[in-house]
DNA sequence: AGTTTATTTGCGTGTTTTTGCATATTTGTG
DNA sequence: CACAAATATGCAAAAACACGCAAATAAACT
């Protein structure tokens, strides 16, 4: 007998290892019936250990470039990013904010997943650059090297004729009370016109800025709709907000393996 | 055993490397009916993985994408870009095409040079990134990864807002008679609405591009302030566009040294 | 311990996907 | 036009799959 999570491990090291499985063979080898193992390749499937295919999986060919790695704490806005995908729904309108963590998203994006991905992200564009099934827009203004967005006047105009389904937006400062921040106020602006502009709204929030605090509030708790936090945060803010936004789908992203 | 998924991506590859594959042929390399073969590739080209003719299919020829094309000839264009980049004066607003001869000019462009630049191409934005005296805008509008430039109304719109004092832009084919040419419709437009914005106009053509025609003229030759050849332009196109074009300050980039 | 709650697992049932075959239609070629 | 190869279409069988449900297991709590 074996724990659920060995199993798991073990189906990726085989799908790592060989390149492909079969669902049947899998069932065999790994002792237990083809419908766990099927439910275990959807799970690995939506965290993007995997692609599943009809008859089993194979592996998902999207190499860590070489200077991914050097960026700061890849792994856990890869976690983050990870999560923010699956609230992605096929078909959707996605506005991606600008920020390490949304270029993330956008490295993990699938072509296709979306059928419109607009960014105010020059980095994010040139990252989907090549997908043919899901159009890209980008917005324009002025570009601000510090965050790597483009902001002002005409970004904000384009902003508010768009309506999107999902907005990812980037969080400098998460206070549960005042709700999500940004350190300047153009970049505020912006966020705000994007949380204001979209069906759903989507953010993910690195540990250490949970409790902070940034001048510029851009929208509320209570507008967001997903929100990812690391495995890592404080049970007493999960918690709270659990409970004070009990219509918040609260996730935690699932901890980076070494 | 073989998983369907494996087969698909047994056939990109084999069109891929060969070039062109038959139906028969691969029913009986991997072992099944053509039916099921005429079925992956009537998915695969609709995925537009493969181009499906009659037999078989055949490579997409897909656009030599834009990062390809940067890594060609990039001596060449440093020498036009160097060329270019000297028609611009100080406290100019520039308007910068996407291409990767004018990404070679945003290359080469010192902090300062320019007041303000505005752009189509992200990569010309990222490129300029770090600049502190000069303004970076960048265009919105529908990414094209086949040329690196963002298109469609949004730019269109912007674009008519601007008032530039020079535009560099970018030439698929100089015709002496039609003037300037751009194989895509839509960058056409762009194009013309570039030049038309624009106090003084500035292009840089590849030798091999002289002679050529493009579908979609956006510019004529008189309407162009400044024009870059190679120094192994022929002499009789040069002398033609010499008298043709008295008022046109017609330059030859130095040579490229190997 | 005991109890409750949540998660996981296996199984039956119905559905979807895939595949090969038979048949009709289209296409390329002389 | 004729003829053969290539392709499309409908169909049925098998495999793979999804869903619901109940038992089993694990986790949380008193």
């Amino acid at each position: 007998m074996q724990l659920a999570e060995e199993r798991r491990q073990s189906i990726v090291e085989a799908v790592e290892r060989e390149g492909r499985v079969l669902a049947a063979e899998l069932a065999q080898r790994l002792d237990t019936s083809e419908d766990t193992i099927r439910r275990d390749l959807r799970d690995l499937d939506a965290a993007g250990l995997l692609r599943r295919v009809h008859g089993g999986a194979v592996r998902r060919m999207r190499e860590a470039s070489f200077g991914e790695r050097m960026e700061s704490d890849v792994a856990r806005k890869a976690a983050l990013a990870q999560a923010l995908r699956e609230c992605i729904r096929p078909g959707d309108t996605v506005l991606i904010d600008a920020g390490s963590t949304n270029l993330a998203v956008a490295r993990l994006l699938e072509d296709g997943q979306a059928a419109t991905v607009v960014t105010n992200s020059p980095q994010v564009a040139l990252a989907l650059g090549d997908f043919r099934r899901t159009r890209i827009v980008l917005l324009g203004g002025t570009y601000h090297a510090a965050t790597g967005a483009v902001l002002g006047a005409w970004t904000l105009a384009e902003l508010q004729q768009l309506r999107a389904d999902l907005c990812i937006v980037g969080v400098c400062a998460l206070d549960p009370e005042r709700g999500l921040a940004a350190s300047d106020a153009e970049e505020a602006t912006i966020k705000a016109a994007m949380v204001t502009g979209s069906t759903r709204r989507a953010a993910a929030v690195l540990s250490e800025r949970l409790g902070d605090s940034a001048p510029f509030a851009f929208a509320r708790l209570a507008e967001l709709d997903h929100l990812v936090l690391e495995a890592d945060a404080p049970l007493e803010t999960i918690a709270r907000l659990r409970q004070a936004h009990p219509n918040l789908d609260l996730r935690l992203a699932t901890k980076a393996r070494t």
